[in-house]
DNA sequence: CTGAAAGCGCTTACAG
DNA sequence: CTGAAAGCGCTTACAG
């Protein structure tokens, strides 16, 4: 006997096996399994049962070489350890479980990575039924390519014609921060955005663009010292809030591009002694566990669907591949809506 | 032709695709890229260009269903989206792919789910060659049969004379943040616990018995109401020190076995009106990234180096799979401290 | 509605 | 040192 099976030693249990305990051939306990049709009722129970008390469950490599699917969703994240990219991750993985389906998860921190990835010498493009990609960017041309090739991806964070996503309604969001706090009298605003982490990292641009917009639009000033970046870390906030206030004309009122960057940036200011919002005003973005304690007024965003809406995408992808459809692409906007607490 | 290779489209290069290129038998590829004896280097040398060239890479599933590794490590974590477990995957992750192995992620938050899990009817034990336990409650007996089935197994948090481990020196440090807060003056001292969340979750216990084991020996009260649970959760720290602060004669200083719950309990106070620590001292554990900002004396704990680790000791159990080698379990002890801020 | 057979891409004895 | 062959556990045409 090979090595084989002397490693994970648990008796394994194969679709053989079934097969002889049901009386049916292997072929008759694969499509019973699946729902495929040409099915005996009475058969399908059989085989379900007897699957069910012999506690089988079909290897899926195998499966996979066969030509089936792996029961495997691949997710691909820039940042797995913050805030948000944990609670995505969580929500898809609450979700997949539900269908008994796979988590493969990928951090992509790079555009070298990103480019690897996509290629298809990645990894998930055989071990997976559907790819998950959380705030990645992809072009049009590049979604284009893959479902061409026929690959099952989510987007979350940035949309193409391609494939099903999800995205924010965050140009809404970030354009009603600006013009609450145009509302309350600021004429000099600051922005800290993130976009020091990476080109490739989607979310803060429409953030970013939208909330500009409306600076334009009441005629504020937007020259390029008042926007910095705080690479989406505590520090990086404090150190962008600080460029801000060194500034010979500091702003009165400073959009954070998140939670986290604006946490910092509020300690900053209070080590200066400053009193926010009094000497200056701050507004976060997605409202963070921790906001509430903070007081902070900040973008209140859906995380946790998020991450399930994901999951349940994905898992119509997979569920398509089956039936052989080409699933229209389905494209949901997140909603988001300003939290006013005691920062601004 | 099968509708197999016509879902994720991409030309999948095969290791017959390699052998032809090479000139040599499928066998030789295999044996020259797996780095087995019995290939003369020329050959090798060959081999493993031609596979490079071509972006060839195993098939995991075949390689598994061969008798071969998966390339692929598995992950269960209790809480995805708490700081430590993100943490902890993110750490794991940047190693495992240095080694282009893959990560399969499973979330067991109960008890049903972790016994399922290593019952073997679970998925990962077909599709990944070791498996990385985090803060998993495991009996030696269970590790033993686990062990003896060949599962290659390490466990962060708990320790088995089966697997290697990685556990922190809590004893230690919770031991000091007791004799610390003693030396302080403080007579009636108070804990929050993180049991609630569940029976399978270790890590609260050993924090728990060696601080409290400090004040029994200093003759202080350590009766069951000084003692609440958390949930490891910044409101539930928050109720558990209300708690505390109701009882007829209430601590003057608390430990909360997690920064989280430490920080909930901190506001709590505050909004008190009470003065920290003048009122009440208060330690936590972890040294969270947020607890510079809320000047929270705790107990650091290497959480990236922890992740890191782990992974190297699976990709040692892995290539041990190889030599076919039992390698002897490995036991790290990972270093905490107390970092004295404003709080205590 | 069901079964026998081929084949997916690998690895491992077995010969040479 | 190398190759031909068997087989891992599945799924899918192909017959019936």
């Amino acid at each position: 006997m090979s090595q084989h099976g002397a490693q994970h030693g648990a008796k394994i249990v194969t679709i053989e096996d079934v097969a002889i305990a049901a009386g049916v051939s292997v072929a008759t306990v694969s499509r019973a399994l699946r729902d495929l049709p040409n099915v005996a009722p009475s058969t399908r129970d059989r085989v379900r049962e007897t699957a069910a008390a012999l506690d089988y469950v079909a290897d899926p490599g195998a499966s996979r070489l066969a030509g089936g699917l792996t029961g495997t969703v691949a997710v691909a994240v820039p940042v797995l350890d913050s805030w948000y990219g944990a609670r995505v991750v969580a929500g898809i993985e609450a979700i997949l479980k539900e269908s008994n389906v796979d988590l493969l998860l990928y951090a992509i921190t790079n555009e070298v990575e990103r480019q690897a990835f996509l290629a298809g010498n990645g990894a998930w493009w055989r071990r997976s039924d559907a790819l998950i990609m959380v705030d990645l960017r992809i072009s049009d041309l590049e979604a284009e390519r893959l479902a061409a090739a026929g690959a099952r991806i989510v987007t979350l964070g940035s949309r193409t014609p391609s494939f099903s996503s999800i995205t924010l309604a965050e140009t809404e969001a970030a354009a009603a921060a600006a013009r609450y706090l145009i509302d309350a009298g600021h004429e000099r605003i600051g922005m800290i955005t993130g976009v020091q982490l990476a080109v490739h990292f989607r979310p803060s641009l429409p953030r970013r663009d939208s909330f500009r917009d409306v600076l334009v639009a009441a005629g504020l000033d937007v020259s390029v010292e008042l926007e910095t970046a705080g690479g989406f870390s505590i520090d990086g906030g404090g150190e962008a809030m600080a460029q801000l206030l060194d500034l010979p004309e500091p702003p009165t009122a400073v959009f954070a591009m998140s939670d986290v960057m604006a946490i910092g940036a509020l300690h900053l200011a209070r080590q200066r002694g400053l009193d926010v919002p009094g000497d200056v005003a701050l507004v976060g973005f997605d409202d963070h566990e921790t906001a509430p304690i903070f007081g902070l007024t900040t973008i209140h965003q859906e995380v946790d669907l998020i991450g399930a809406q994901a999951a349940r995408l994905a898992l119509r992808a997979m569920a398509a591949r089956n039936s052989n459809d080409r699933v229209e692409p389905e494209h949901i906007v997140s909603p988001t809506h300003l939290v006013v607490r005691n920062t601004a």
